[in-house]
DNA sequence: TGGGTCTTTCGTCATAAGACGAACTGTTTT
DNA sequence: AAAACAGTTCGTCTTATGACGAAAGACCCA
């Protein structure tokens, strides 16, 4: 079925303080109206509205599901579907991608590949699950919104790995702006760090990391994990 | 947090058609009784019946989440806690593990591995979006329910890929004891292969393939895809 | 035979979900 | 300026959830 990407949108309503702001993000980061939406499952807008201002406060199951399902298929059915598009090509993206049969905890995960952490605000807690390593730029350039998801494996708590950065700014604002949030964003051999990207992280509450290490000796630590 | 294991099981009950069957699978998997979950929840255990029995059909996200969340704290609080576990070696075990950024059909994937269908009963079309290589003994005889789910990577629609296989039964025994339910079971040079793991791979909808390549081979295809 | 433990069934109740529609606020577009 | 579109608020209704507790089924094991 749609798979991962459903479970994701199912399991993070359902664990939410609030499940309605967290209908809400998916539905407009889907670009799908309320009224679409209501339309689609034959329903008055309002309802819609109700839900994610959160008058109803915890929608039971079968609701969750009918609107995942209901977002997941109204997106596919449009003309440029944002979350089941072509794929881009991603091999020529992501360098390098695994997951752990077991989270690392930050510390052990910055050691492995001599990292200093620059986002001092942020609480070193979040366990690493697994990395993806892409190349900065072409991420930024051929990366559709809709292929982001695609670089966190499944688990959101990883690292991304971004090589060829120049300041760490793109990189930040592109986590930023997308509804999934790694637990740690790593720059490998950064000419400067701009501090919007700290800053960022720090709202974001992901650790940024640095490391002087070469895109190769990075990936072949990684990959001796 | 819990993480991974926690979304799971809440994207499982909710996408559930019957939340209620979903709630007990899990609650049955951690060993904890109905009893010492409405304990733990301060409620009556006519409570956690009715839900399972689905007399409440749709049971609110709220209610999902702390019954989600009682259960992995009542498994981790025990003694010998199911899930949180400290960890078998994996490396021993894993022989490779990766997640795709993008799901392959099952044909595509049966081809890169020279692999033959045995389930002619269970339809391919589940995608496979990554794959774990297991010794199979190893897994068998030291792995312990606990560690089966870090198996998944995190999709568990992925190709468990068995090393050292003999007659087939054993992996296809685990699997159907699992909760967790890989798309595809590859057994890597059989010396036969027992009818009744065919049966069970249907009855579980799991596609059973086996290849006549070498562990070494499959691992090197799998590696390059 | 008879506890002991786990689970089910069910009558009952209060409250919240699930829905409507109408009226209203904002923001673009024509 | 007015239509068009997106979203909110709210009163109101029905039905289901969320909860209890008592009583009755299962099943194990001593």
């Amino acid at each position: 079925m749609k798979g991962a990407l459903r479970e994701k949108i199912a399991s993070e309503i359902t664990l939410s303080d609030h499940p309605g702001k967290t209908i809400r993000k998916w539905r407009e980061e889907l670009e799908i109206t309320q009224h679409d939406l209501s339309e689609y499952l034959a329903l008055s807008p309002s309802v819609i509205s109700d839900y994610e201002s959160g008058r109803r406060r915890s929608p039971g199951t079968k609701t969750v599901r009918k609107i995942v399902d209901a977002l997941l298929e109204l997106d596919k059915t449009r003309k440029s579907s944002l979350y089941l598009a072509e794929p881009t090509n991603l091999d020529e993206i992501i360098l390098s991608m695994r997951d752990f049969p077991v989270g690392l905890s930050p510390s052990e995960f910055l050691k492995k590949i001599k990292g200093v952490n620059l986002s001092k605000a942020v609480p070193m807690v979040r366990n690493i699950h697994g990395y993806t390593v892409l190349d900065s730029l072409k991420a930024i350039t051929t990366l559709k919104s809709s292929d982001y998801w695609k670089i966190y494996g499944w688990s959101t708590e990883r690292a991304l790995v971004f090589t060829g950065v120049k300041f760490g700014r793109s990189p930040m604002v592109a986590v930023r702006a997308h509804p999934l949030k790694p637990a740690m964003v790593v720059y490998v051999q950064p000419e400067r760090i701009d501090q919007l990207a700290v800053k960022l992280a720090e709202l974001e509450n992901v650790s940024l990391v640095k490391t002087r290490l070469s895109e190769r000796e990075v990936i072949s630590k990684l990959e001796a994990l």
